[in-house]
RNA sequence: GCCGAAGUGGCGGAAUUGGUAGACGCAGCGGAUUCAAAAUCCGCCGCUGGUAACAGCGUGGGGGUUCAAGUCCCCCCUUCGGCACCA
């Protein structure tokens, strides 16, 4: 066994030669594509697909090691693994990088998507590049353009007027990101709300299901479910129907608290509604009002943190109980795209309710006694539940007695009706960009829209187009939209879908990715469905994850794949943080300047950076801390300039072990030369071992030395538990430490006699292989050195031998009213009483308790005695 | 503001089910090797006191439950992610 170690070992370990030849053989041998294999358990493992934005950041090489670690150690436990990878080609940088560069959208993103492969593939990823995906493509999202039509077809997809963020100036829709302090970042324009017809799909039909299956997903972090269980926010309330004085149409509010009903001081509704804006007709000072606080940005947090602004119409509401006339007010909190745009107000229970109130003057009336605690009414709302009072006849109520009574009085009089209400709602997929999937409706000259017919798919975007900066060329262009429908003149839907539409239903995609008769192929998609891992940030729990399931729903209830949800397992990776450096000019402007150009020329006694120099001037810069990799504090590591320097093992090993999956990751030039430290001493403890390689070996274990029984319990250990790290809890961290603390024992140990060699050998295999699925270069290599001509790639993982892990005596802790006093070897098959009387017995315990009296002893088998002694 | 996380040595982190706090790595310090340096190897390394054995303190802050709390409960502080048109 074992072979002459060859010239190729005797030199240092030299990542550039040997990730070249072994990505070439993974090439050329297609070593990563695969197909289905019935009968052969399948394993489909998938990381977040990038944005091609130019080049990869860290990120996304953190998210893509995580990704082949998982998909290499599924492949070493006999699985049919699928990675596939792709593009989610669409969006806005394009668009802006299309007007910064003078190039075209198309162009710029094909461009960085071939770089980036390259990348990618220098990384040792093991991808199969035969089902590639770029969404940008026409045989991508022709599918997506016959989907939306499907949906159209089963009444899921309708059209309403949003509102979007307009920029007077450009003439443009801005994105959320476009609009700072208020102002369009190009123009600097005061950006309006504007509303305009755009397309929707029902999710809400779907919340309930949305909501219930997160039960199914084990496999889920419990926070992100939590997230998406706040994000649907399902509520049960009541619909009411409040009468307006001298006005036809009732006032229609959702309440989730019919408790506080008697509470109503006031009403409020937003900027668009047309009670409002009937108001305004005639009420010049309101019509100011509207306008002033329709400049107000669309956002949530925005929404959240802005002073609370309102003024009254004039109309009044009518109390449907008490007959009460309640004044009506704008306000701009109240949102038209939620709900029915207008909410009863209940200041003495509602905080925003309050706070309105307080700062108009309205009235406060208290509904509610709260079961518990002292309140005052003039400081803050009372949230709480309690016992209805001055509520006339549901007076004396508990807050859930008086919900049904009084739910069930407006019920009768067909004023009001129990309804349960989301939070979700439904997801508008228009935008008015160029670089997205056209819309496949066409306008007809009545002001109807109906699907394009399903062969006059796909709606393609023309590619070779120049962006001025400010309109899409499709909608510049007025000969684009032209068409006819059976005959008559129709117009295209200028309109692009939501970006989050094509990543909706990529890893379904990739099943059948070159399949041209379909969507998707079920037979392929059902095979390989559901994905089991999927691995991204966590920035995307809730919006992308949300939108996938709702997708996948919508694809099995087509018939075009069978389970209820696309992803089983989900792992969510943190970000990746870097030093920042930078100085200050006189005028205050900072600069910032990359670390790789920084050097730090002094720390202080604790180690913290004092002093540092740039570099290409010699001169000082001032540290600015460890924040996350961004263009703005220019502090992006660039992955490729560490591939080039330590190769992609080094730097795969270092992302692994830095920090566990979870955690933000900060990076280190000396934590990645400490991985490189550690390939070098694996490479050259097998360099070593290959120097007595061809002497004698034993494998028989039955009669050890204690230092061998030792030894190879511990290889056993460290296979059991880096099978475990991961395996199970997908702590990658801990599995490297744990094969670093063995190779720390391995360094120390006997290659005397033919066992301490059969140890030894065990022992590197085991090494080799656990550390393929993160440094799968090194490992091939070493593989083959250790005389192996199986592919590693697909080698079993190894096994833990259980006899080994036995062992004869086992360290009990001993501790005297919870602090450790003493330790104690025992005979592992030590009785309790024995192990107490050997703890009692121990030296140091004695000297705590020799002139008390032991109270209690609590004994955890094989693990620590604890004396309670006074 | 709302929803979800995180906070442990000089630093990244470990402690998996309430049972030895600080594994592993980085930085630092001491030594070996070297003409010298790099690389490599050996050792030390939470804080305070002590030659040492050992003792006291210690997991963001405050309170609590328990024989035992980094871990469970309550309150607070700070940082990060998301908030529907960034992806």
């Amino acid at each position: 066994m074992g072979s002459q170690m060859s010239k190729f070992m005797q030199d240092n370990y030299d990542p550039a030669q040997i990730e070249a030849a072994v990505q070439q053989r993974w090439e050329s041998d297609k070593v990563f594509e695969v197909t289905e294999q019935p009968g052969k358990e399948k394993f489909y493992c998938l990381s977040m697909f990038p944005y091609p934005s130019g080049k990869l950041h860290m990120g996304h090489v953190r998210n893509y090691t995580l990704g082949d670690v998982v998909a290499r150690y599924q492949r070493m436990q006999g699985k049919n693994v699928l990675q596939p990878m792709g593009w989610d080609a669409f969006g806005l940088p394009a668009e802006n990088a299309a007007v910064a560069n003078k190039t075209a959208p198309a162009k710029w993103t094909y461009q960085n998507i071939d770089y980036m492969r390259n990348q990618l593939k220098s990384l040792g990823f093991g991808y199969d590049w035969s089902r590639e995906v770029a969404t940008c493509r026409p045989d991508y999202y022709r599918w997506e353009q016959w989907f939306f039509t499907k949906l159209y077809e089963k009444g899921l997809v309708y059209k309403k007027n949003a509102t979007v963020n307009w920029d007077p100036v450009d003439n443009t829709v801005l994105a959320n990101e476009q609009v700072i302090d208020g102002r369009g970042w190009r123009s600097g324009a005061k950006v309006v709300q504007k509303e305009i017809p755009q397309w929707f799909i029902k999710i809400t039909a779907y919340a309930d299901e949305l909501l219930d299956d997160l039960e199914q997903l084990e496999g889920w972090p419990e926070q992100v479910k939590t997230m998406q269980r706040n994000w649907i926010g399902r509520s049960e309330g009541v619909e009411i129907d409040f009468s307006v004085v001298n006005h036809e149409k009732p006032l229609t509010v959702y309440t989730t608290r019919p408790d506080t009903l008697y509470g109503v001081t006031y009403m409020a509704v937003a900027a668009q509604h047309p009670l409002a804006q009937e108001a305004a007709a005639s009420n010049p000072e309101l019509a100011a009002f509207i306008e002033s606080i329709q400049t107000t940005k669309m956002a949530e947090a925005d929404l959240a943190t802005i002073e609370k602004k309102g003024m009254a119409t004039g109309f009044h509401a009518k109390h449907p109980l008490t007959g009460e006339e309640i004044p009506i007010w704008v306000a701009n909190f109240v949102l038209m795209d939620y709900g029915s745009g207008a909410v009863m107000a209940v200041p003495a229970h509602d905080q925003r309710d309050w706070e309105f109130a307080t700062a108009y003057d309205l009235p406060i009336q208290v509904v509610i006694d709260p079961a518990e605690g002292e309140h005052d009414i003039s400081q803050a709302a009372i949230t709480a539940k309690g016992t209805t009072v001055n509520s006339g006849p549901y007076s004396g109520m508990s807050s859930a007695e008086a919900f049904d009574a009084i739910a069930a009085e407006l019920s009768q009089q067909g004023i009001g009706r129990r309804q349960v209400n989301y939070r979700l709602r439904d997801w508008g997929v228009s935008r008015q960009r160029y670089w997205g999937t056209p819309i496949p409706m066409l306008n007809l000259a009545d002001g109807s829209s109906v699907p394009v017919p399903e062969d006059q798919l796909p709606v393609t975007l023309p590619e070779d187009v120049v962006m001025d900066g400010t309109q899409s060329p499709i909608k510049a262009d007025p000969e684009w939209r032209k068409t006819t429908y059976n005959g008559a003149p129709a117009e295209h839907e200028t309109d692009t879908f939501d970006t989050f539409m094509e990543s909706s239903w990529y890893y379904a995609r990739y099943c059948s990715a070159n399949f041209h008769d379909g969507m998707l192929n079920p037979e392929q998609a059902n095979y390989w469905l559901p994905v089991d891992q999927y691995i991204g940030g966590i920035e995307h729990a809730i919006l992308h994850l949300l939108y996938a399931r709702f997708f996948h729903k919508l694809l099995r209830d087509t018939g075009l794949v069978s389970s209820d949800e696309p992803f089983k397992r989900l792992l969510t990776q943190g970000m990746v943080l870097a030093d920042s450096y930078y100085r200050e000019a006189d005028d205050g402007k900072i600069t910032w300047y990359s670390p790789l150009d920084v050097e730090i020329v002094e720390r202080d006694s604790k180690g913290q950076i004092v002093k540092a120099i740039l570099t290409t001037d010699g001169k000082e810069v001032h540290y600015g801390g460890m924040t996350k990799m961004s263009k703005s504090k220019n502090n992006g590591i660039d992955p490729q300039v560490m591939i080039d320097k330590y190769g992609a093992d080094t730097v795969r090993l270092f992302m692994m072990f830095a920090a566990p999956p979870e955690a933000t990751l900060e990076w280190s030039d000396s934590g990645v030369e400490g991985a490189q430290r550690f390939l070098r001493r694996v490479w050259r403890l097998v360099a070593d071992y290959q120097a007595v390689a061809t002497q004698e070996h034993s494998n028989d274990f039955s009669q050890l030395s204690s230092a061998q029984e030792e030894l190879r319990r511990e290889v056993h250990r460290t296979i059991e538990k880096v099978s475990d790290d991961m395996g199970r809890r997908q702590n990658f961290n801990t599995a490297i430490a744990a094969i670093m603390e063995l190779l720390n024992k391995l360094q120390k140990a006997s290659l005397e006699d033919a066992i301490d060699r059969g140890i030894m050998r065990e022992a590197l295999d085991a090494i080799v292989l656990m550390l393929a699925p993160v440094t799968p270069h090194l490992s091939e290599t070493l593989w083959h050195e250790l005389g192996h001509d199986s592919d590693i790639t697909f080698a079993p993982w190894p096994q833990v031998d259980a006899s080994a892990l036995v062992a004869s005596s086992i360290l009990v802790v001993v501790q005297v009213n919870g602090k450790v006093r003493g330790k104690i070897n025992v005979p592992a098959d030590a009785e309790q009483d024995a192990v107490i009387a050997a703890a009692v017995a121990d030296e140091n315990v004695q000297r705590f308790i020799d002139d008390k009296t032991i109270r209690k002893q609590i004994y955890v088998p094989g693990k620590l005695v604890n004396i309670v002694a006074n």
